[in-house]
DNA sequence: TGCTGCACTTAGTATTTTGATT
DNA sequence: AATCAAAATACTAAGTGCAGCA
């Protein structure tokens, strides 16, 4: 990698949601740490499904599966899983798996389901952590390796397993008492990522599920709770009123103080109330929701004060729903459904300044859903007296339900969790894409920087886009349809008025400014600077242009990924995200970590390198609501941290010259616990001060999407 | 070549749960 | 037991990219 590509975090400057001004005045600084949020998180980490960490452990085995292979394996099927079995030993599933390759995916038989709650050690981790210096990259090393690797694999599965089934809680130190005696699993999990993948299209053969679960039927207001016209008091038809309500939900919320959004509700409103409620309700700013918001209001509150009984009563209806409709079976595998409740219906909160914002989300009715199963599955029943729209069998396609939804016209999915093979895969493939990238990423930024001088101006125009989704992690920017969503672009779509050009700026040449909104609204703002050609390309591709013309006229994203899918199988402009988001995980990992580090100072390494993919990917949040009042607490605890350290000071002080007259060894002792107290009351004070640090630095940055969607948990794994 | 529709991933926010602390 | 922050999860909007068509 040459210089000028490692993304430090200096090159990001500061950014900001636009349309939420008062929410941006703070800048970025340079980040810190955070010590024990990680911290907590690993040492604990109780309940499953964590199906990021889940899938770092399917990763992980899946590695070792290849590596075996090089080492020259020849039929690879039987081997990979008789091995498998030697290793897991007594683990009772002995069989299983190759049952499931024998029957492939045929119909029904007999199912297993696998357990929902994936646990996953924390201490596993940390087992792991020196196994192998991974790089990222497609580059596995059968050698020496593979013995020891081998070895921990199987302790780590005990502890896995001991995990599981405990659901221990106490946080027990290092990996050292990590293996007791393991217990038989009863369920085993599918390793999914064990078996061959489907080649085709072909998503899957068998599907069998529910269907939806919809949306509770409106319940009329009770008539003590009061809507007023014009300070009359004016009875809703149930239509009209159940509009209303999602209004009256909203008061407290920005966006009924905006203008679109209130235009646009008014609207469609309007469009829900009789003749008679049309003709008198004709200005929204004589409505009066008051009451009904308060309506709503006490019944959460309500809902929060209910005695632990009606809480437990409510929990299990859930928790019987998501039995009966949450899951599916795929291919002989019983597999968890990620949303099968259906949208409610609402008024649609488009993010930043969306035209549509406030718009009546319709409610879903059985006729407008399509179900996808297999033929030779039990058909989900609509609700008594309704219909499908349809039911059909496509199984090159991924998803259980779908129907149109009204805002955009676009089509919503009910599709598999995370966790489940098909998406797994999806991610596995995802990963092994962006490590193929970095096996010849030189060569494509040879080549783009060539590209340069191209004499074609659409040449140049995508090398230098390409430039910018490569080191500066941008998104593709497909065109939009203008007046359909909010005005956001990316960088196929960027115009002349989101950059600025500096010769010169503070000491640096050639300073290009960025500053335009991604994806969800969100600013990104940067400076920085670029190579001399770079420069002067963009000078002259903003040359005689309005400040809304397209920057790359030339230019989108189809003739982009054209061309990055002629230098390499697979790659368009997103994998660049990925494979620059997991690059720098690893390189900061790298720097940041010496070998012999304790396990805290550790874990804060690895919330920096992680705050730094997330700051490259700009990864942005609002403030959390109460994050004033929070920090404020910790203020409060710092104070009092400092209070208690000063009087421990003091009793020290004391104690030592207490010793000094008395010269006895009760005395010498009484300093020595002083001078522990003072100690450790410092070290409390510090990881406050760290904390409150962090937070700061924390308030803007969301550092789960990356975790989420970018870092390889590879990387994760080997370090 | 451009357009559109579809399927799927990525994203931020809201809500719920957990677990630590007082 | 009450309170509160953080983590986990639920939700759904907003992207990407591809295929099929004219």
């Amino acid at each position: 990698m040459s210089g000028d590509h490692s993304h430090n975090e200096d090159q990001i400057d500061y950014a900001s949601r636009v349309n939420d001004s008062h929410k941006q005045k703070d800048k970025y600084k340079e980040y810190k740490h955070k010590e024990h949020k990680k911290d907590k998180e690993r040492e604990k980490s109780k309940h499953g499904n964590s199906d990021h960490k889940d899938l770092e452990k399917k990763y992980k085995d899946k590695e070792k599966e290849k590596m075996k292979h090089k080492d020259g394996s020849t039929d690879k099927h039987k081997d990979k899983h008789k091995e498998k079995r030697k290793e897991e030993k007594m683990k009772s599933l002995d069989g299983k798996i190759k049952k499931e390759k024998e029957n492939g995916f045929a119909s029904p038989p007999h199912v297993k389901s696998e357990p929902e709650n994936d646990y996953h050690s924390p201490k596993y981790e940390k087992s792991l952590k020196r196994e192998r210096d991974d790089d990222y990259e497609a580059e596995f090393k059968p050698k020496k390796i593979k013995t020891e690797n081998d070895k921990k694999a199987k302790k780590r599965k005990q502890e896995d397993e001991d995990i599981k089934s405990k659901k221990t809680k106490s946080k027990k130190g290092e990996a050292a008492d990590g293996k007791k005696k393991a217990k038989q699993e009863p369920e085993q999990k599918w390793k999914w990522w064990e078996e061959e993948r489907y080649t085709d299209g072909v998503k899957w053969k068998f599907l069998e599920h529910k269907g939806p679960v919809f949306a509770p039927p409106y319940e009329p207001l009770p008539s003590n709770v009061k809507f007023y016209y014009d300070g009359k008091h004016m009875k809703l038809s149930p239509e009209a009123e159940e509009v209303a309500t999602f209004f009256a939900k909203m008061l407290d919320h920005e966006y009924t103080t905006k203008d679109i959004f209130r235009k646009n509700f008014f609207k469609d409103w309007r469009k829900e109330m009789t003749a008679e409620e049309k003709s008198i309700i004709t200005d929204l700013k004589k409505c009066n929701f008051t009451e009904m918001n308060e309506y709503f209001k006490a019944q959460s509150e309500a809902r929060k004060a209910m005695t632990k009984e009606q809480k437990q009563k409510i929990k299990a209806e859930n928790e019987r729903l998501l039995q009966e409709y949450g899951f599916c079976i795929m291919d002989n595998h019983k597999e968890r459904i990620a949303n099968f409740r259906i949208e409610p219906p609402g008024l649609f909160r488009g993010r930043g300044d969306h035209p549509k914002m406030g718009m009546l989300k319709r409610r879903i009715r059985p006729q407008d859903i399509i179900i996808n199963c297999s033929k030779d599955s039990k058909y989900p029943t609509p609700p008594p007296g309704t219909k499908w729209k349809e039911v059909r069998h496509d199984n090159k396609v991924t998803w259980l339900v779908s129907w149109t939804e009204n805002i955009q016209g676009s089509i919503k999915y009910i599709m598999l969790n995370p966790s489940s093979r098909i998406k797994g895969e999806k991610d596995w493939q995802k990963y092994e894409t962006a490590r193929r990238l970095k096996k010849c990423v030189d060569r494509l930024r040879a080549q783009y920087r060539e590209d340069w001088k191209s004499k074609e101006m659409r040449i140049r125009q995508r090398a230098v886009a390409l430039y910018f989704i490569d080191k500066l992690a941008l998104r593709a920017g497909n065109e939009k349809e203008e007046g359909e969503t909010a005005d956001t672009v990316g960088c196929c779509s960027l115009r002349v008025e989101h950059l600025k050009l500096y010769p010169e700026n503070e000491g640096q040449e050639f300073v290009v400014e960025f500053d335009f909104l991604g994806k969800d609204s969100i600013r990104y703002y940067n400076r920085v600077p670029v190579e001399k050609r770079v420069f002067k390309n963009l000078q002259l591709f903003m040359e005689n242009k309005e400040p809304d013309d397209d920057l790359f006229d030339r230019l989108n994203t189809s003739i982009l990924n054209k061309h990055l899918q002629e230098l390499m199988d697979g790659l368009t402009a997103k994998v660049f995200r990925t494979y620059n988001a997991s690059i720098t995980l690893q390189q900061q990992l790298k720097e940041l970590t010496t070998a012999d580090d304790n396990i805290p100072a550790k874990i804060l390494s690895y919330n920096r390198a992680n705050r730094a993919v997330a700051i490259l990917c700009n990864h942005q949040r609002a403030p959390p609501k109460t994050f004033e009042k929070s920090m404020q607490n910790l203020q409060a605890k710092i104070d009092a941290k400092k209070d208690q350290l000063s009087d421990a000071k003091r009793e020290l002080k004391s104690a030592k010259a207490d010793a000094k007259v008395r010269r006895d060894e009760k005395s010498k002792k009484a300093v020595e616990t002083k001078r522990k107290a003072v100690q450790r009351i410092e070290e409390q004070l510090m990881k406050l001060e760290v904390q409150a640090t962090d937070r700061e630095e924390n308030k803007q940055i969301a550092l789960g999407t990356s975790k989420l969607n970018y870092l390889d948990p590879r990387i994760s794994v080997a370090w």
